[in-house]
DNA sequence: ACTGCCTGCCC
DNA sequence: ATTCTGC
DNA sequence: GCAGAATGGGCAGGCAGT
């Protein structure tokens, strides 16, 4: 669309509009034109992604349109604006340095725009511009209660997320989230709405603010910005929050719809945070078509002293990548032929079942962002009966430990992380 | 009524 | 959501 | 660097078969 549609687009409507215009203008003034117009079609493409109401205006302004021939209308999805990963506060820093913003909490739920029709009606629409006001009943009864006299219109952007009122309004994670039955009520999974955008409203833009920027904060210094925002991130963490967002305040500052956007940065994970876990693989899956022959993704174990078990906690290398190439060949001569298994051993405690299965010999770092419950993987079932965790963004450092198999993490440990992270997920509401 | 399989839709 | 690929 | 396509994990629900 962006890349050949449009410009198409534009190229049509200019040839319509002022056939003359190629005759007298250099073949480098007619690109810039062309070049200019289709950006501006792209522009308000995101804010109106509907070409019907697009075309006529294009065709009747003819080069002289711009996005602010559109407006933006309520019932038609904006673009969200997306957000820039970064691996650590000091890459965000780094990225805005000399540059005002701010931080937010970023809520683990789901990306909702919500709408006021013109007839008063409340719509949601999920990241990808899905209708979802069905699923959110409740949501709609909220709107329709506080927002009768303030605007007869708006388009605002939020965050759907899981709480449980009857338990401390704890926030519950984007799993127990999804889990609401779809289309009608659910008084299981009760909800909250962080709104954090308002992109429309009675018919207007109305927030292309000028912010005001507090003094004390403008002249931190770099160590103290480092550390006020840390611990800012830790207090997202500790409220079951994925991290946090930073959002320039600069004269750049605004809502840019489809846009990977540099001007919004999501932390959510620090590398070396959190501690590593010393896992076996006693098993894999192979992979099909061309990649035929290849293992992926392997089942990870740990060791439980007690049961005299390995008991699966995850999978790792889900899909093929380039460091995963760089492995091939140890993998080949880790899991050579005698070291392959003909079943399942009774050692190996696992609930899922991969297509081969080996000896334990080598013990690889797995470290990871976060556990989850689910009822998929393995082992650990003091933590809620027929649940197992999974641990969550994991990455794998194959220059792994002399340890031997037995030497690695023991299951009471990995139990010992779950109930300490800061993330607190359903399993843990029997506490 | 239960199951597995498949789809669609979230992240 | 992340990751890879072609442009 | 960007947009698009391809991938993963997880959820409810539809549907066919038993």
């Amino acid at each position: 669309m962006l890349r050949t549609i449009f410009p198409a687009l534009a190229h049509a409507i200019d040839m319509n509009s002022c056939p003359t215009l190629h005759q007298e203008g250099t073949a480098k003034n007619i690109k810039d034109k062309l070049q200019v117009l289709s950006m501006a079609v792209v522009e308000a493409y995101n804010i109106l992604p509907n070409l019907d109401l697009i075309v006529p205006c294009v065709m009747n302004k003819g080069i002289d349109f711009s996005v602010s021939s559109l407006s933006m209308v309520p019932g038609i999805t904006i673009k969200p604006m997306l957000e820039k990963i970064t691996n650590g506060i000091p890459q965000a820093l780094k990225l805005f340095e000399n540059k005002a913003f701010t931080c937010e909490y970023k809520y683990d739920g789901q990306r909702a725009q919500i709408h006021k029709l013109v007839d008063g009606s409340i719509c949601v629409f999920s990241r990808n511009g899905g209708e979802s006001t069905s699923r959110f009943p409740d949501l709609i009864d909220i709107f329709k209660g506080s927002s009768k006299s303030v605007a007869s219109t708006f388009i605002m952007d939020a965050e759907i997320v899981d709480i449980d009122r009857k338990n401390g309004y704890r926030i519950m994670s984007f799993q127990v989230l999804s889990s609401r039955r779809r289309g009608g009520k659910d008084t299981l999974v009760d909800i909250c709405i962080f709104v954090f955008d308002i992109m429309f409203a009675n018919g207007e833009h109305p927030f292309k603010f000028c912010f005001q920027i507090e003094v004390d904060d403008a002249c931190l210094t770099y160590e103290a910005t480092l550390t006020k925002i840390n611990a800012f991130l830790e207090d997202a963490l500790c409220s079951s929050c994925e991290g946090i967002l930073v959002k320039t305040l600069d004269v750049d500052a605004g809502y840019s719809p489809s846009k990977h956007s540099d001007k919004w940065l999501k932390v959510n994970y620090v590398e070396g945070l959190n501690d590593t876990l010393y896992l076996v693989p006693i098993g894999a899956w192979h992979e099909n078509g061309r990649k035929a022959g290849w293992y992926s993704p392997f089942l990870m174990a740990c060791f439980n002293p007690e049961a005299k078990k390995y008991q699966s906690v995850c999978c790792v290398m889900s899909r093929f990548s380039d460091s995963f190439y760089r492995f091939v060949k140890l993998m080949k001569e880790l899991f050579s032929r005698d070291k392959v298994l003909s079943k399942k051993p009774p050692y190996y405690q696992t609930g899922v079942a991969s297509d081969m299965w080996f000896c334990p010999q080598v013990v690889w770092e797995i470290r990871g962002a976060y556990f989850t419950v689910s009822l998929g993987l393995i082992c650990i079932t003091d933590v809620k009966m027929d649940y197992f965790l999974h641990l969550k963004k994991m990455g794998i450092n194959f220059c792994a430990s002399d340890r031997s198999p037995k030497e690695c993490s023991a299951v009471a440990n990995i139990v010992e992380m779950f109930h300490s992270q800061t993330r607190k997920m359903d399993a843990t509401a029997g506490d």
